[in-house]
DNA sequence: CATGAATGAGGCTTCATTCAT
DNA sequence: GATGAATGAAGCCTCATTCAT
């Protein structure tokens, strides 16, 4: 009974990765469902079982980069106590995570351009929880004053453009001495020291 | 001769700016030639008098923003000395831009998508003549030393993500306020004052 | 072995009325295999197991059609003995059936469509019996003279529209004083009086 | 400038009749947009350029034929006097135009299946016109008294039946004499004598 | 007997590009 | 120069049918 589930689940799955790597590589409009269906190893109308058209499994593939990417952050820094010391483990597990998963990471950065309402949806999520954990350490007296919003996606423009320039364009994660350059200049830039 | 010259011109001109207004509201592969070409007010082969074809034009246009945000850029800060300065300048200059030609700037945000190499293209020459500025600065002592290629991507993700929030999501300018926040986080990021 | 017939009859029963039902309602290229089997309660490869192909058990729903028609018909006239009566009667009994079988009434007129030979045949059949009949009745002088393979259509045409027009464009079967009309102009159109 | 106009005209109307020849012969469901656009002689894109979809030509077709046939008979008719020869002068013409345009006029039936407003639509506007010409008919006392409506709808079932064998199992006209039996059968129907 | 996952042919439609006027 | 009719390749999706369990 859970074999026959299984062997389900392994056809969806397969094509999920056929699809996040497509995507990834070639984005949305340069990839063609049965160039997926091949990747994946199945027929054509073999994807139209698990998904309900391209569409679908691109916003599939976005929410599920959401999920993976709060859920490998938030692992990261829950047991912290510092902002400073959150701020270098979530910008060291950001960076870790597109370098092992650049497909899943391109696709969001096109999501604007697939799908506008889940484009912006993505990033107003992540910024709303970013500042929350800012407004906190703005209580607590961690970080500097300022517009918290503004801050937060002061941040992400960071990691975005390092993530984007070292996975893509280097096709690598930063080194540690580049890391260090990024670090001193968040935390400069967040604490004053 | 020079009358027929500029009548063309005129057309090429006309069809640019379609395809500029489009292409941003739309995204290139939303945007077919035929409602360029409407928008323009040209007939449908006319098109291809002026423009090899629809991806010639996306570049034209790439290649367009990348000369007037430079140029734009470079007169604001040119004349100024300090680096402190230079970057309030310069980030203003930049978000003004941004809001002033959306469909431009979107434009370019779309670039990896449509075409890997002219998207890449933009953001490292982009980076490196940030990138000359800071090693300037620098030596002069003027800012925190590191990775100069690092620091530059760090601004450029600052930048491009405030103009993206600012403009695709609130579609106006930051405020003072905000403005005031995003040029602390920086210069003491930079500067570490 | 009787019950195992018994329960294969059943499944077989059940498809035939789900099938009944969608291409009444839907039309035969509006329904899919899926969607009988669904409605029928059964697995989708058991609807193969019941019938070769799509077109199959179309056919076989109008053979039935056919058949219960004729039956119910044949039943209500073959006592009587004056072609008066019977036509009366025979046009009542193919109102009421249509009335209660709308779906399968739809079937057939869709069935050139879907099958030029089975719509024809289905035709002919019929008409060939009306004429049959109505040669008896003009041998008897009980009604005028004149080509009875003619005669036959225009009264299944009248059959028909009236049946066409009462169920499906009204949903109701014909009234009392609609009836009268009809049978008035019958037949003072056969019997002349 | 009128030329042009009659190069895209003539386009529109080879396709119309490729389109008419194949659902009328096949059906709506068993032509596709590119056999019609083989047999009109063009490209295959060429069908989208005059017509929106298979759909948008077959609702076309219906309409045209709805045109073509109560112009055709009302032409017949409008100059008579006497319901009797409208009558005959009607079904005439009738015939002959099925005979005429049997592709045409089997579009029209299968339009139900196809398109269920279209369809009803159709049925219900001759209905009305008929039933119309019989009330006035009724008040001079040209024909028998009974519900209108009832008798529009007889009439069509029979024009109906007989066009349908006569052009379609038969692929002729009737004869003088089937057609003096149709109008017997009718006549005494509607007038008594 | 029963199931439903898998298949792929086939249909509709779009659109970048060409070409004759 | 300018036009827009014509083209056909390519994409998305549906669905009848098969087959392994």
């Amino acid at each position: 009974m859970d074999r026959l589930k299984k062997g389900s689940d392994r056809t969806r799955e397969k094509i999920l990765r056929a699809a996040e790597q497509l995507f990834g590589q070639k984005g949305f409009y340069n990839t063609s469902v049965m160039e997926i269906a091949q990747k994946a190893g199945v027929g054509y109308g073999t994807f139209y079982l698990y998904f309900k058209s391209k569409d679908d499994i691109y916003k599939e593939l976005v929410r599920y980069l959401n999920h993976m990417l709060r859920y490998t952050i938030h692992k990261e820094i829950s047991r912290l106590e510092s902002r400073k010391e959150m701020e270098k483990a979530g910008f060291a597990a950001f960076f870790k995570f597109v370098h092992r998963h650049p497909h899943l990471y391109r696709i969001v950065l096109e999501s604007d351009e697939v799908n506008k309402r889940i484009g912006k949806w993505y990033y107003k999520k992540i910024a709303e929880r970013y500042q929350q954990g800012l407004e906190m350490a703005m209580k607590k007296g961690e970080i500097r004053e300022g517009d918290p919003k503004m801050i937060a996606y002061c941040l992400m423009g960071v990691a975005h453009m390092i993530g984007n320039y070292c996975v893509f364009y280097e096709e690598r994660e930063p080194t540690e001495k580049e890391f260090e350059t990024v670090m001193q200049f968040i935390l400069y830039g967040l604490v004053g020291h």
